[in-house]
DNA sequence: GGGGTAAATACTTGCCT
DNA sequence: AGGCAAGTATTTACCCC
């Protein structure tokens, strides 16, 4: 089995895009407030009271997006079911090339002209068609891991355009959609801050973890993605929502890690298991019961290292504070 | 349950050429 | 450029309390 290192440094990019928060429709029902979306945690909430009117609005409808304005107009549609996908089964007819009739008569030099520029249009159509498969494909492929991960939409979205956009600069050739696939999808969760492990892709993917790993790494260069190193903290909100533990330990955690940050304990560690051992640590700290089992298997990080680590925090902890 | 340890493995880094 | 060696983080598998 092999494993993804943390390297702070290996994929700082400066820019960065993808929007958190956008205004919602209609007005809070408690106080008349404006409606905020948070794209990234999957809410809508008013501005005013804080009220969460919307929670996981995740995966309702069709995939009916329009990646670009004037895409709007073409109705083009994306995330079907595979069974759609190929639906010539390449069975499709070519304009034949020997420019004769059914009879094998010669055509005269007018109609060999117009067969000509019918060929040229009849290739561009499938060409174009040819892409437009391979888009959905890639399109549901996407969908269907990031509802396995339980990743919400923008990023989604954001995996779709990353994918897009290696199509229309030709970075597919020799590669896999479902490689490639994989890798945007993970970069768009890097990118929304809401990381899952390289493994948890490979897990539903149906690509090596070696593919996937390559197609990331050369989308990123390639693209010129901007990733920001992992950061333990983009890890608490999903570890303490699963092991349901008190917002007061949630808040420990952060804390803990704050403070193993400004000392740099934290360089050169995976950034998940930093983040389980905050959690573990901050759940003794507030006297609730969680076993360094429960957190392991939530992490996906061994006991050992949620040990280590949370006695390294503490200690750091106990040396910043007192 | 928590905690400890040893061996195996993967990954990084630095050094060499 | 690429290969090798050393160091470190992590996992696995065992142990004891």
């Amino acid at each position: 089995m092999t494993q993804t290192r943390y390297n702070p440094d290996a994929d700082r990019i400066t820019e960065t895009d993808a929007t958190q928060k956008s205004p919602g429709e209609g007005s809070c029902p408690e106080c008349n407030g404006q409606v905020i979306q948070d794209e990234r945690r999957g809410e809508a909430t008013c501005e005013d009271c804080g009220l969460v009117l919307d929670e996981d609005a995740i995966d309702h409808g069709p995939e009916w997006r329009s990646f670009y304005d004037d895409e709007r107009d073409e109705k083009s549609r994306v995330g079907a079911p595979t069974t759609e996908l190929l639906h010539d089964n390449g069975l499709s007819t070519n304009i034949g090339w020997q420019d004769r009739d059914a009879h094998g008569v010669r055509l005269s030099s007018e109609k060999q002209a117009k067969m000509k520029r019918l060929r040229t249009w009849d290739e561009r159509f499938r060409a174009k068609d040819a892409q437009e498969r391979n888009l959905k494909q890639a399109f549901g492929e996407i969908h269907r891991m990031a509802s396995a991960l339980d990743l919400a939409e923008p990023v989604r979205e954001t995996a779709g355009i990353l994918y897009r956009r290696a199509v229309e600069e030709g970075l597919l050739p020799g590669r896999s959609i479902e490689g490639v696939a994989t890798g945007a999808l993970y970069a768009a969760a890097r990118q929304h801050g809401v990381p899952r492990k390289m493994s948890e892709f490979v897990s539903v993917s149906r690509v090596s973890d070696k593919r996937v790993q390559r197609a990331y790494r050369y989308l990123s260069r390639e693209l010129g993605l901007a990733i920001e190193p992992e950061d333990p903290m983009e890890y608490v909100p999903q570890f303490a929502a699963s092991l349901e533990i008190s917002e007061e330990a949630e808040r420990v955690a952060t804390e803990l890690l704050d403070v193993a940050k400004s000392n740099n304990v934290h360089s050169g560690k995976v950034p998940a298991g930093l983040a389980a051992a905050a959690i573990y640590a901050a759940a003794t700290l507030t006297n609730e019961k969680l076993t360094q089992d429960a957190v392991s298997s939530v992490a996906d990080v061994s006991r050992v290292t949620i040990r280590d680590r949370y006695q390294e925090l503490l200690d750091v902890y106990a040396g910043h504070e007192g």
